[in-house]
DNA sequence: ATAGACCTTCCAGCAACTGGAAGGTCAAGA
DNA sequence: TCTTGACCTTCCAGTTGCTGGAAGGTCTAT
């Protein structure tokens, strides 16, 4: 299967599954002509790719998690260590988030938005720390 | 005042303030050895990107909000637009992880976490689309 | 033969810094 | 006076995870 067909099975644009091969990730065999050609096992770890990156974990997780993914002795505890990791660090960026949303919206809904130039929104980022 | 000191007021790394005057943020006075001088002004303004880049506006979102700051004649509008704007994408970020958090947490859950190789997670990641 | 849709590689750029190398400057102590 | 150490300067490269584009080869259909 050529490259855009496997970018269309597994959800990636074809750049992105170019790249993955450039970092290690997925290597399809190669046609007489040089182009790619991606078996079924390959469409497997695209699509696991694809998913966990879409849960967010890092490109570098994603090869951990692909070798356990192939390691038919893992330990399901390794897997769950960097889930869970991965998971407090989530957390971590939402409390992060909420934080900054809170902030932000008294700013906003003390700010009149109108055509003076007094606005509670400079004077908050100008306020001396 | 020299980079170091101005570092040390402003709460920002020397090396972000020199990139900051890279970019035309903000551009201090030399000395005659070609030191960095900060005055105030420069001071005041470096304060101002610090506490607009903590509540995470872009650069270029603090470079449009500095000139504001600057400006004697801003409207207050133009200030709680961009506030605007920036609230709704944090808004949608606590969303998008929420909703992240949420399914790995439920995988997190769901996995043994022993020596086996059975893991829900894995078996969730490898699944068809 | 040629058009159009594939494919290949390689290089550059995004955001917002950060680290490090190579070298100049300055203040204090022996 | 010399030297040490702590500053300062510029410039280049690397980070993350792609993405866009150029230049050129290949394949299929008309």
């Amino acid at each position: 299967m050529n490259i855009s067909d496997a970018a269309t099975e597994c959800g990636l644009p074809a750049k992105t599954i170019r790249y993955y091969e450039d970092i290690g990730l997925v290597s399809p065999g190669r046609l007489a002509n040089g182009y790619r050609d991606y078996d079924e096992n390959d469409l497997h770890k695209l699509r696991f790719l694809q998913r966990a990156r879409g849960l967010g974990f890092s490109v570098e997780d994603c090869r951990v998690l692909l070798s356990l993914y192939e390691d038919r002795n893992r330990a399901s505890s390794d897997v769950k260590e960097i889930a869970k990791t991965h998971l407090a660090e989530i957390e971590r960026k939402i409390a992060e988030l909420q934080s900054l949303r809170d902030t932000l919206s008294d700013l906003v809904q003390s700010c009149h938005g109108d055509d003076r130039p007094n606005c509670p929104i400079i004077n908050d980022l100008a306020r001396k720390a």
